[in-house]
DNA sequence: TCCCGTTTTACCGATAACGATAAGAACTCT
DNA sequence: AGAGTTCTTATCGTTATCGGTAAAACGGGA
């Protein structure tokens, strides 16, 4: 994975984070209350500036009651039978 | 999230990686060499003992050509209609 | 039992995450 | 302009990731 799609990859999770968020109405200390993460490290994270841990996301996630996996957009829109076969092969986006 | 949960969340997604990776007949080695992760490294993840950075795995998932998604399991498995909608509140899993 | 491929574990050094704190920027409202 | 809220940025100290290397375990097969 080149750097310039991790950069986006951070900044995208970041984005989607921040967006959840304001959705429920949060502040970054109320956010920071309920996950445990300081303000701070939460502002980095949203603006795409901090590789989080995967810990720390799922923390975010259980917070913002979200699935994991609502921190990114991957899996493909397919109608149905997703066979999580690794050799499907379908159309790989940006952070594949 | 509590620390069991993460442990759990951790040997999770190191089990899914090694099964991937398994199906696709490579090893750690070789795993390396398609991340730019060293073996004893993804060794660490794949059992759990190591709390990987979002882009570590986006580097596996990348590898192994599997969404990111794939490496964890908490969207629910309904037909179709996954509406992305954080108040949409179907059954959470463990990791939430 | 002796190899051999694979994986695990242990160390090292460099880099980065993270919490805490504080300071600064941006923005709104009065 | 001043006060208030929210977010950003900076610094410090602690801890953990990560690559590299090497050494141990854990197999299986001849």
């Amino acid at each position: 994975m080149s750097t310039e799609n991790e950069q986006k990859l951070l900044a995208d999770v970041g984005r989607r984070i921040r967006a959840i968020r304001a959705e429920q109405s949060l502040n970054l200390d109320q956010l920071a209350r309920l996950t445990g993460i300081s303000a701070p490290a939460l502002s980095l994270i949203e603006t795409g500036k901090r590789d989080a841990r995967l810990t720390t996301l799922a923390k975010i996630a259980v917070a913002l009651r979200v699935p994991l996996s609502t921190l990114w957009d991957d899996t493909p829109p397919g109608p149905g039978a997703k066979t999580k076969d690794a050799s499907q092969g379908y159309d790989l986006g940006d952070y594949q």
